[in-house]
DNA sequence: ATGCACCCGCGTCACCTGTA
DNA sequence: TACAGGTGACGCGGGTGCAT
């Protein structure tokens, strides 16, 4: 599977609210303690953005290749049914033809 | 039993297109 | 113009048939 992107954002992630942690408990100055909680909250709306963002396309893709074969099969049926038409009218047409020759012998 | 080629379905990315 | 959805392309893992 192509997960290396995700998985070096997750393990990033990951490394990341380890940090956070971390940090929070020490002793930071106010204001850097809120500039560094709103980031990490920025970071993790983007996280859950991208996750919705990569389960939505998981289904996408999913219903596209239903649809896809869905629609294959159609054509394979639409084949099928013309290759018999055809025959038939082969069939018809070979009749014809005898049905002719005798009446000009 | 094992190695190999082939097929299938999946998840993800990148791109395109339609819509608000 | 930003955004959402559809789809082709790619790489991966698992299943299967076949030759050795």
């Amino acid at each position: 599977m192509a997960v290396t992107g995700d998985e070096t954002e997750t393990g990033t992630s990951g490394d990341l609210t380890a940090c956070q942690l971390h940090n929070s408990s020490s002793s930071l100055p106010q204001g850097e303690a809120e500039a560094s909680g709103r980031s990490s909250q920025k970071h993790s709306e983007s996280i859950a953005k991208r996750e919705l963002r990569l389960m939505k396309n998981r289904e996408a893709a999913r219903e596209c290749r239903r649809k896809k074969k869905e629609y294959v099969k159609c054509l394979e049926n639409r084949v099928a049914v013309l290759e018999n038409q055809n025959k038939t009218l082969i069939e018809e047409l070979r009749a014809l033809k005898d049905i002719y020759r005798h009446k000009v012998e």
